[in-house]
DNA sequence: TTTT
DNA sequence: TTTT
């Protein structure tokens, strides 16, 4: 249950290939940087400007698979989530926010192959119930490209490693 | 799974109560009408002009039991869902098309209590699994505007009643 | 000025070449289909299904040209705008009703050349007036598929064309 | 133009009143947080969590005065936007980085007065241009929470403000 | 810091 | 048929 709306829609290009990691349960992460740029003409000088944004888009468990396992650096992707603002320390103590986009949906756009869409879960396409609509993404087995730990059940005899732990130092 | 986005986003009032109806399955099936508007001066004559778009929406199973018991005519709300155009026959026997949102999240504006935010599925909250979010709607007693099949599951004897056994004769 | 929100998303693939029509005024009137589709497995049979939702969307003015000129049949596009149901008359005399997404924005997702981004006007990137956006359309010269009536300013002696002659008969 | 889209749509609640500031050139800009939130039921206590996101939005030139005008803390609103993430320097020296909502459009969602629909610029409620609309905001006159410098126009002696000099050294 |  |  919400109260709002907190919604955002991107289409853009990957700045990298994805990065996949493993929770301790064995759930995956996905996280990629995702560029949309706007151009103008400066109105002073006559010249072409151009801005780009830089996103951060995290996908979590069978989304961030698929994202995994069929995204690529340049990549042109629709994904849909709601920004979250994150707290984490710098290594001077000092506490740093980072906004990303946790996906809920998402969509290759290049018309090599792909996954199609893949979201968390969707509205029904057959809502009278006459035929219920699988919601299991293809599984085609994806490359993990960091292992998942061992023993994700077990108990760590050193801190467990926590979300931040997935996360650079620089919020990009 | 699709391919391509279809999303609308509508915040509008209602024109009318929600009507209730239930499948022969039990479930629930909620009609209502939304409007947005917009004004302006019309250029020559300086009149100001305002033009109302009316909505159908629809909702399924458990929204639909959710927007019959907490909106009401005039209620102001958030509704986000897809679109779907409906072939039907006419009395005359000529095909006739309705284009309908069908609803996949709903969210009061009004501060007179209510249900706050009710989706069909909504993405993760706690992508983490340190808690699950309860998927459940609130669940005090609807009050059916009309009464449920008594023997849902049964097979009928006449016909089957089909969706459009739900519907008007007209578009609106 | 708008009392509501009245807001469509689409990404999808155009089912035919664009038609374009320019009013009495000179401006552009491009209509197009897309179509955007689920797919799911059928509990009952086991079997894929597949439902495609063909939109009706409407430019006008420059982003019809730009329309006109960029999209052909099979492009994929991402449209933004709303939702206007036009009333009209059949043959028969009787109403009918269709409902059209009227683009604000428009942006083609194929990487074979285009137009990049077009919009009826975006928000600003240089919010700052450092350097302003240039608004102008790309303008090499669209080949109109139909003419534009010779003399649009006159009164005609038969009844002013509508906009509903630029329409079918038919819904689709 | 733009090759992308970014776009951000948000319902929520103010988290104080707006703050309204004035530009060299005399434009304002207004800043204001908004939270959304979601609850669920913790699966392993039972217990209800709550979260509640803050977002920072900007409002630029008429949306800004507007919004300086209208919203208060406590205010619902619709706000829709694009993401903009500025860099900043700490006190430290180290770079900061702060991501935004820059709105486009903004409506209230109170009954209490307002301004109705607001929007940098938006698509054409009358395309077939029989009546134009006019896209002027009401200007009763805002009261100013921060002086304009006195002669905007004027080249500064020191370096000029620049957009930094209108935020604070934090985050949020 | 909001809201229900 | 709503709302301001």
């Amino acid at each position: 249950m919400a109260r709002g709306i907190n919604k955002v829609i991107l289409v853009g290009n990957l700045g990298g290939d994805p990065e996949v990691r493993y929770m301790p349960s064995g759930n995956a992460v996905t996280n990629v940087t995702l560029a949309t740029s706007e151009s103008w003409k400066d109105k002073q000088t006559g010249q072409m400007q151009e801005r780009t944004e830089w996103h951060r888009v995290v996908f979590f468990n069978r989304l961030a698979e698929i994202a995994g396992e069929y995204l690529r650096k340049g990549s042109k992707v629709y994904v849909e989530g709601s920004l979250r603002t994150r707290k984490w320390q710098g290594q001077d103590g000092q506490d740093r926010y980072t906004t990303e986009i946790v996906a809920s949906e998402m969509q290759m756009l290049d018309s090599r192959g792909g996954a199609g869409d893949a979201g968390g879960y969707q509205s029904q396409p057959d809502p009278m119930g006459y035929g219920q609509p699988q919601q299991q993404a293809p599984r085609r087995q994806p490359a993990p490209q960091q292992q998942a730990p061992q023993q994700p059940q077990q108990a760590p005899q050193q801190p467990a490693p926590g979300f931040d732990d997935f996360d650079d130092d620089i919020p990009f």
